[in-house]
DNA sequence: AAACCCTATTGGCACTCTGCCAACTTTGGT
DNA sequence: ACCAAAGTTGGCAGAGTGCCAATAGGGTTT
């Protein structure tokens, strides 16, 4: 009469148990810093056996790096839809639109930039970069109706300085809270009409006039 | 005839030993990532054993963040001297000095501002957020003489804004190569000019405008 | 000049963590 | 019910860190 033996473990589905352990993984990295945080720590709390990580990961940076990719996938800066109005109005909306996002994953974003640490960690920068320098890829498409100007090096270097204002100035309102939310819009907005429509020119004729 | 035994080692007095651990950690933390550094390879380029460097700083975590407020002793943003002139001499003359700084000691402030990683380190944040803080006292000072605002918390979000800005157009000369020097030099100073006379003063009127 | 003391410095032990792999178990198909 | 494929486990080897007792410079005292 020996009824089955109830399996001592359950066997999921390749993917199941990859975004099963990812879970986990993002929740203890986004708590702890990489250091604090052991793939025996990640292993206990998914229910497996730290194997298994290595198993499907093959090592805890590369988990990490995964994790890392998970995060990058929200946005880390404001991100333009095409939309009727002037620049102003297109702006203001994708400003807000961001703000809403960081409001509702303010612990995840704060985790994700609002951290700062010496020790260049070249993977992890290149993701980070690469989903800032798309991100600015949507602003130029944002802009360029409305802007005269061509697509120039200046002007992507503008968009990705604005954006690093854009995320100290939400530091200042998440973290700080120096600022409200209808500041930081306001500050974002103002400070990118300002930055493209007078301050490029000038850089730009900055450049000319050295290379003339 | 035994001449006298030549010292298998030399005895050094305490800071000065303390003072050569810290070039070689700096030099290699510089290089690689914190992981990627172990305590090994510091003593042994350090020409002395390992548990000489817990001796000196009790972990290697210590280590690393004495290393750390060591780099930022070097201004992480603009810092402006009093001087003479009108706000866009002040300024100019801060970030001129600024960047002249940046210029030489490339590698290294790469390595301390550049990187932005996910994985909060709470004691390294902190570290940075005190320096860029004083960076943005110094500021306020230079220019109070100039605006009849009050110091506000609005200012310093601005300005802390202004910072990451900065650091970031910083980042496109220096790492992107897609703005020459004198680009951002004119890229900050027409920024902070617009930012603290045009933008500021919305910005505060959105505040209020909210709270009444 | 020899003995002496202070402390800088070393070397090794214990522990944790990571990476890897062989063996085992579950589960769906035949 | 058997079998094969794939998911899962447990343990071993190597590396790194923290710690501490023992050793050895080098200036001071006698």
């Amino acid at each position: 009469m020996a009824s089955n033996p109830a399996p001592r473990w359950q066997r999921l589905e390749h993917d199941e148990r990859r975004r099963q352990i990812l879970v986990v993984a993002r929740r203890l990295f986004s708590e702890r810093s990489y250091a604090a945080v052991s793939t025996s720590d990640i292993a206990r709390e998914a229910g497996v056996a730290r194997g298994l990580l290595h198993h499907y990961f093959g090592t805890k940076r590369e988990l990490y790096l995964e994790v890392v990719r998970a995060l990058v996938r929200m946005p880390s800066n404001p991100v333009p839809l095409p939309s009727g109005g002037g620049l102003e109005v297109v702006i203001g909306e994708s400003v807000d639109r961001w703000l809403e996002m960081l409001e509702r994953n303010r612990g995840t974003w704060l985790a994700a930039v609002g951290a700062q640490g010496l020790g260049r960690d070249v993977e992890v920068e290149a993701i980070l970069d690469q989903a800032r320098e798309q991100a600015v890829d949507r602003l130029i498409e944002a802009v360029e109706p409305y802007e005269a100007a061509a697509t120039s090096d200046e002007l992507r270097a503008v968009l990705r300085a604005w954006s690093g204002l854009a995320e100290s100035a939400s530091l200042e309102w998440l973290h700080r809270d120096r600022l409200s939310r209808e500041q930081v819009n306001t500050l974002l907005v103002q400070s990118f009409l300002v930055l493209v429509r007078d301050v490029l020119p000038v850089v730009e004729a900055t450049g000319r006039a050295l290379t003339t």
